[in-house]
DNA sequence: TCTGGGGTCCTATTCCTA
DNA sequence: TCTGTAGGAATAGGACCC
């Protein structure tokens, strides 16, 4: 890692001194596939593929080495497979890359409080109030990235800036390069100083943009714009004619490197759900509405075990042609297990049209609350002292407000057991306690929860577990 | 080539109520 | 009582991020 030429005892100034507030954003390079090579050395070198590996499946995380053959991540696996038939494809572990996650947000902890995770694998850090500990930004950024490396053997970039925006664009130009020949490192950290914000920026490509995706960027595109340049040049009120206020003034700030947002620790979580892509569509309800129920009762135990209750129910279909539809419902009481939660879903689940088929099926808990601030309605609900807050739409026909109001005597009579399983579980295992309709599916619902990115390609027996 | 699963945020529409 | 209006909450969908 270069010192920039400064001496151990150099009290020179060092030009990132000037990048106030300083922002850093560390980004862990391949980290999931760097994850599998740490744990298995023999593949290091080798291209090495991590995601979901069976027909359905994407690429999550990929080496330099298959990166070099053009395989990036959200990828579909098959088409990985054509560009780099050669390579070692795994199915991810993301309970290890959990692990791996929180030792990396330990390391974080010591340079500065002010740590804000995004995803596994990166992280913003303020370390503006932190600079007669750590010294200059760039210092800061070097020690960083010194301490992943000593401790996990795990390679990250770093970029620093005076802002979120700056330090996360910054990140990328630090990042290594992947050639035919493999791997060429990048300089591993990047300081953009204040007064080289708009030389740096410009000339990036719109796409580069936090909330510029490819719907956004076809649409500009089509304004002739190209780069953030370009887009800076742009009269704000044709960004908001054609975006929306708060889009188009937020893109329009930020390709004039304007962002104030803050390092944010501890941000609440707004909503816990599941969802899976079946290996082959399914047709038949009552199939469907047993999948959304073992879903329905791994959301719950999330919550139970996140101390949250949810206030609204959210089910999600997606058709094989790739179109998705949702429908929601909302509680007068919170919602913690999986008995509640599958009641409601099961019976939103009744307002969507499944003969196209299902390709995926979801259920989300949202508007969530500490679990001891949402009991109590609950109970006075159950006892026949509330109504639902349904305001009807097109899924009231399907028996919703009888159903919800089901819910509510499920959610009050299971809570209890809920708690006691959970307990048991804690003690004894995930298998310790299960209800007599899913003994037969635990070991499926243990594989399914490290394959995140896809079903797997065990060939298996060729259902889907319900 | 054919597209996962975990989320967040924004916008438009609809319904309810004052 | 009927009608119009405005605001808020719920709902649905889409774009985006890692």
């Amino acid at each position: 890692m270069p010192a920039d030429g400064h001496g151990p005892d150099a009290v020179a100034p060092d030009p990132s001194d000037a990048v106030v507030p300083a922002v850093l954003h560390v980004d862990m390079d391949a980290f999931f596939a760097s994850v599998e090579v740490l744990d298995r050395p023999e593949l290091a070198g080798r291209p090495v593929i991590v995601g979901g590996t069976g027909v359905r499946g994407v690429v999550a995380s990929a080496t330099y080495e298959a990166r070099a053959f053009g395989v990036g991540s959200a990828m579909p696996t098959i088409r990985a497979r054509q560009l780099c038939p050669h390579a070692v494809f795994l199915d991810g572990r993301h309970s290890r890359y959990a692990e791996m996650s929180a030792a990396l947000h330990r390391v974080f902890e010591r340079f500065t409080p002010l740590v804000e995770p995004i995803g596994l694998d990166e992280a913003f850090l303020d370390v503006t109030g932190a600079r007669r500990l750590l010294g200059s930004p760039r210092a800061a950024a070097v020690a960083v990235r010194q301490a992943v490396h000593d401790e996990l053997s795990l390679e990250c970039s770093v970029g620093v800036g005076r802002s979120k925006l700056i330090a996360k664009l910054a990140s990328r130009a630090a990042k290594p390069v992947a050639e035919r020949s493999g791997r060429r490192p990048g300089p591993g950290v990047r300081v953009v100083l204040p007064a080289d914000e708009m030389e740096f920026l410009h000339p990036l490509p719109i796409e580069s943009l936090w909330g510029v995706g490819p719907a956004t960027a076809r649409r500009l595109h089509d304004l002739g714009v190209r780069t953030v340049g370009e887009l800076s040049a742009l009269p704000v009120e044709t960004m908001v004619r054609r975006f929306g206020r708060a889009h188009g003034l937020h893109l329009a700030s930020l390709a004039r490197a304007e962002d104030d947002s803050p390092v944010v620790p501890d941000r609440p979580t707004k909503s816990i759900g599941h969802e899976e892509t079946f290996r082959h569509d399914l047709f038949d309800p009552g199939e469907l509405a047993a999948q959304l129920t073992r879903m329905a009762e791994s959301v719950a135990s999330q919550l139970r075990r996140s101390g949250l209750v949810g206030r609204s129910v959210t089910v999600k279909v997606r058709y094989p042609d790739f179109s998705t539809v949702s429908r929601s419902h909302t509680f007068s009481f919170g919602a913690d297990t999986g008995a509640a939660l599958a009641a409601v879903g099961v019976a939103l689940l009744g307002a969507v049209d499944l003969s196209p088929g299902v390709r995926l099926l979801g259920i989300s808990a949202s508007g969530l609350q500490p679990a001891d601030a949402g009991q109590q309605l609950c109970f006075d609900f159950a006892a026949g002292g509330g109504g639902a807050t349904s305001s009807g739409g097109p899924a009231a026909d399907f028996g919703l407000a009888e159903r919800s109001a089901e819910a509510a005597r499920l959610q009050a009579s299971w809570q209890e057991i809920s708690a006691v399983a959970d307990a048991i579980r804690e003690r004894f295992g995930r298998s310790s306690v299960s209800p007599v309709s899913r003994i037969d599916h635990e070991e499926a619902d243990r594989r399914r929860e490290d394959a995140r990115w896809g079903p797997s390609g065990d060939p298996g027996r060729g259902g889907t577990g319900g």
